[in-house]
DNA sequence: CCCATTCTTGACTCATCGTTCCAGAACCTG
DNA sequence: CAGGTTCTGGAACGATGAGTCAAGAATGGG
């Protein structure tokens, strides 16, 4: 009944979500949209309507990927204080910055990103954030329970808050991953895991 | 010998940093800065040359004033654990959202949002946090090898792996506080101090 | 009290911003 | 294979970006 589009939207929303993971929103412009997608003006416009709509579907993708990665760690054999040195240990790879110059760095994590960058300045991304924060909690939280039901840890404890603090650990690496070394990073990790 | 300048550049510098603190680096304009400065644009170019040296004066009046601070907090008088804990409420403070939806939400930290918005993408600036980051760092190494010589803490743990530690609590604050609630951040706040 | 110097004001440059528009191409249904 | 519809590529739009500049104003040393 009409022209198909010529693209794979899952594609180009993944070569946005890129470009707007490494410059940041503001940074990033329509004309690079239009290079790293490789889609004409015309059709980035008339698939997402606008520069905010495509960084919001890019966000969405992002965390619906990476949430379901991180549930699907925590939930894997093994402890559950092996699985979150692997969850936190897999942050500190992904932010350890190498030796070569012309590394860009790290990137962090998009939602980190979008919450520093746009929180309070943009209330649809905000919710969006929240909402990506609030299932990586609940995922932890389900792993710690579950850990004291197996006898792993003190059942005594709240669980809800041992996920947040581990969580608020998680975002802490994004940070200080733009300057600290893999082995700062890793010592991090030890003492966090200390807790549980 | 000259017409003087008719600006304190210590209030310009102020009224700058306040504008880059709660927009970030790319999203405001030299007109938000001629606008919130209250001088003119040839003025303030006169003084800072560029928009990106004008944002480097700003953190680093940023992270003087800001280290000094939390340096005299650490050296309070009272326990290291209590110092500590009145450090960390303090961001919690500052970074708990209001339920007036008119508030723009938490700033959070501008040496933290700047390293999230241009680590990588701005060596210059990357270098600036480094050190910030670093100097805090410090303090707190300082303040937890003083516990251990006055035998409040377990002087058989590494100083600087406890005080990267809690840095690494802070700036999770700093990102969980856009979109936790009071009691979910002084929680993460009790976990942590659990570790002293 | 004049002159060299620096500061101030705001109009101006020109590149780039996000977005729109349009003419042609590609498709499906009938 | 005609007609309705959507997609494509890129030119064009008005707005705004960062930065410049020129003309006048304020200063203090000679």
């Amino acid at each position: 009944m009409a022209r198909p589009k010529e693209f794979d939207p899952d594609h180009v929303l993944d070569a946005a979500m890129n470009a707007f993971w490494s410059r940041g929103y503001a940074a990033t412009s329509a004309q690079n949209l239009v290079d790293s997608t490789g889609l004409g003006r015309g059709s980035l416009y008339n698939a997402f309507s606008s520069k905010h709509r495509l960084f919001q579907e890019a966000l969405t993708r992002y965390g619906e990927e990476r949430t379901a990665r991180q549930e699907a760690l925590l939930e894997g054999p093994g402890t559950v204080r092996e699985r979150i040195r692997e969850l936190l240990m897999t942050v500190v790879e992904e932010e350890s910055r190498t030796d070569d110059p012309d590394d860009p760095g790290p990137r962090g994590c998009l939602a980190v990103n979008a919450a520093v960058e746009l929180a309070g300045l943009d209330a649809e991304i905000t919710a969006q954030v929240r909402r990506i924060f609030e299932r990586m909690a609940e995922a932890l939280r389900a792993a710690l329970a579950r850990a004291q039901r197996d006898g792993e840890i003190d059942p005594g404890r709240d669980p809800q808050a041992l996920a947040l603090f581990v969580l608020n650990s998680m975002y802490g690496l994004r940070v200080l991953g733009k300057t600290a070394d893999r082995r700062a990073l890793a010592g991090i990790v030890d003492t966090t895991l200390s807790v549980l």
